[in-house]
DNA sequence: TTATTTTTGTGATAACTATCACAAACGTAA
DNA sequence: TTACGTTTGTGATAGTTATCACAAAAATAA
């Protein structure tokens, strides 16, 4: 695929013309990264914005005894690193490459020119930012009332809806993260989250089924504990 | 104090010249509310841009049973209302008056109209936004990884930020508030808060003076929490 | 294949904190 | 001032979940 076909799918971008859409891809560059390979630091300047053409990545935040919290996994055609871009601060987090992936980058003066040049793109990224907050809102009040079996079903909808495939009401998590990633994501130990998935699964309420997981009837799971 | 010059205290509008800030002051419809009158409702659907002129407002959201989990306490010169304006989705929390408060109000299309006219303030806002989520981010690690112990602090530098007033190194937060509402910031109860401000106290950390809360140290207590 | 590393499953235990219950202190209105 | 409602302080108890410690299973490398 081009790099301004890769464009087309990333929401905020959806809206352009082609020709501008290519005017754009021009002044960006392609990166690989392997799996398990850091993007970007915390402590480090944010001079980039990143779209993610493929694989993935995982959102995080490290506590100083070096504890991971992990606040969202991106995936294609999900951006980042617009946020020390817009208000000047430093990184907030970490950005790890969870599987291989392939990037395109754009510098911070290319990026607040689109911005400038393309009103529409800054109106399509407050609805993405708007959205972000609105999940991490969710996210915070599963935190704050949850026991932990709720908050780990939580966050398996959330891999449901990010990662998910759906068949006839039931949904395949293709490749479920490993249960230390969703036990930094429930804000939980890695052992509760063996112990709750079993559970959900002697509930009758989803399947591993070797790496994937799968939910049979995801709209009733997501009203049991959302 | 008039319309206008409330509007210049709002960071998203103070790039603004007088003569846009008038035009826009013109379209707002002043309200107020006294404490604890519900403001917005989680289910009704957002189509209204609010701006605090005096007072405060917290923002929270309900679960089945009732308990109440504060999101943020905004005040004056913060605004809310604009999530759902932007990704079109109903409100996702809901707003109470937690002291008298007084507001200007803005309705959806001309909200939109100004974000159209003024590419301006939508760059600001998307700065306010990014500032917000790194905020939440912040909010979620805390809960996720820390003690009581430290969210009760984490949550009290939250408050120390947004109210309160500094002298050589000595912060006073005046008017701290309701153990009840501090717990539900921190995601906690309310008697663990109260044990929990005992044991600072003890510790030589903070000062409770009346409904006042002085921090001797600012500096150190956010060094030993966050 | 076998060996090695990574990931998962599970018991036992300890630590933390929610909850209940009630008294004390405080604020406010009559 | 008194009286009443609200907010705070504090003990006792129970429930949840983190942690430790391994074993089993799975994935990966040699």
């Amino acid at each position: 695929m081009s790099t301004a076909q890769h464009l087309r799918n990333v929401p905020i971008f959806s809206d352009l013309k082609d020709s501008d859409l290519e005017i754009i891809a021009e002044k960006m560059i392609s990166r690989t990264y392997e799996k398990g390979q850091m993007i970007l630091l915390e402590e480090s300047q944010g001079e980039t914005f990143f779209i993610i053409t493929s694989g993935a990545v995982k959102v995080t935040r490290l506590s100083d005894d070096g504890r991971e919290v992990i606040l969202a996994i991106l995936g294609e055609s999900d951006f980042f690193g617009e946020m020390s871009l817009l208000d000047g601060e430093g990184r907030s987090a970490n950005i790890v490459a969870n599987e291989n992936a392939e990037v395109l980058t754009l510098s911070r003066s290319d990026f607040l020119n689109c911005l400038e040049t393309y009103p529409k793109i800054a109106i399509s990224l407050l609805e993405e930012l708007a959205i972000r907050l609105r999940k991490s809102d969710q996210h915070i009040e599963s935190l704050s009332l949850s026991d932990s079996e709720h908050r780990i079903a939580i966050t398996v909808i959330r891999f449901a809806q990010e990662l998910g495939t759906i068949k006839n009401g039931e949904v395949r998590i293709k490749n479920l993260p490993f249960q230390q990633d969703i036990a930094n994501m429930a804000g939980t130990s890695r052992e509760t989250v063996s112990r709750t998935l079993k559970i959900l699964e002697d509930k009758k309420l989803l399947l591993k089924d070797g790496k994937d997981l799968i939910i049979y009837n995801f709209d009733e799971f997501r009203q049991l504990f959302s």
